[in-house]
DNA sequence: ATACCGACCTGTCAGC
DNA sequence: TGCTGACAGGTCGGTA
């Protein structure tokens, strides 16, 4: 479901929706799948605690969890997966079937984690120890890399550059949806080795990419099934969308029916003319 | 180290 | 109507 530009729509909304509001109590369910955490370590770490800040760190959700002192001393990392949904909600309102995690808040609200397909992950970082960093994820922010960086980060790669753009350890928040729109956008043919990828090229996917993810944010990312905000609200991007899930339509710049190919193991939609 | 592939889950939709 | 198979925004671990 989420990648970085819907990942950053649910953070800033449970952000603006419970920063300064303490946890009362948790719940969790009983299927341990979602948890690279003990439930119990998780409860222990959360009860009592406010949450300080909510942010997107590629495509996970990090929740400052500060002491009665204010001091923070644990992070709450939260993956989407692919049908995560993060939800604040009126204790009174039915809690949706698939809900794996509850947190009660002293507003009387709470902050549901609710997942179908069980992909999504939810984990603890402590901050106990003096040299413990915040939490920065797997590689770079696509919105903050330089161009430079960008290029860099391709050099002398021989699987697709497509592959390289999901690849979590270089960029991390691109997903399925934005790289195939990116390099649509960018000229680019998904199959290209990342190595092979001329330098002006990458400045280009890296300026396309950039301008994808920010409009994507501004209408609060895409929906394609089931993607809903911390609101339960629905994202505009996917009527922006080019090339993803568009296979036989026309594509939008020469009429040429959009293809359908597997790079990486996913779905991959290109304009057979426009990228080469 | 790099790259590829199947596995992990449930829900939905097209086709028969 | 009901069954079957393909497919879905992501990551991880095993293998070459």
């Amino acid at each position: 479901m989420p990648e970085l530009p819907e990942v950053e729509t649910v953070a800033n909304g449970v952000h603006a929706r419970v920063a300064g509001d303490t946890i009362v109590s948790t719940w969790f369910s009983a299927k341990p799948e979602p948890f690279k955490v003990a439930p119990s370590a998780l409860a222990e770490a959360l009860e009592g605690r406010t949450i300080t800040r909510v942010r997107r760190v590629g495509k996970h959700i990090v929740a400052d969890l500060a002491e009665p002192d204010g001091a923070v001393k644990a992070e709450w990392i939260i993956h989407l997966g692919m049908t995560g949904r993060l939800l604040v909600s009126q204790a009174d309102v039915p809690v949706p079937p698939h809900t794996h995690a509850a947190v009660s808040l002293a507003s009387g609200r709470e902050l549901r984690f609710v997942d179908a397909r069980r992909f999504g992950r939810l984990d603890l970082r402590r901050l106990d120890t003096d040299k413990a960093e915040n939490f920065t994820g797997p590689g770079l922010e696509p919105l903050q890399i330089s161009a430079e960086a960008f290029v860099e980060l391709f050099r002398g790669r021989k699987l697709a550059i497509k592959a390289a753009l999901l690849n979590q350890s270089l960029l991390h928040g691109v997903g399925n949806i934005y790289a195939d729109e990116s390099l649509h956008r960018a000229g680019i043919r998904p199959s290209l080795p990342a190595g092979k990828v001329s330098k002006p090229r990458l400045r280009r996917l890296h300026a396309e990419l950039q301008l994808v993810l920010r409009q994507a944010i501004a209408l609060g990312g895409s929906s394609v099934s089931d993607y809903v905000d911390a609101d339960g609200v629905r994202g505009f991007f996917q009527l922006e969308h080019r090339v993803y899930s568009r296979t036989g339509q026309p594509c939008l710049a020469c009429g040429t029916p959009i293809r359908r190919t597997i790079i990486g193991g996913r779905s991959t939609h290109s304009c057979p003319h426009c990228q080469t």
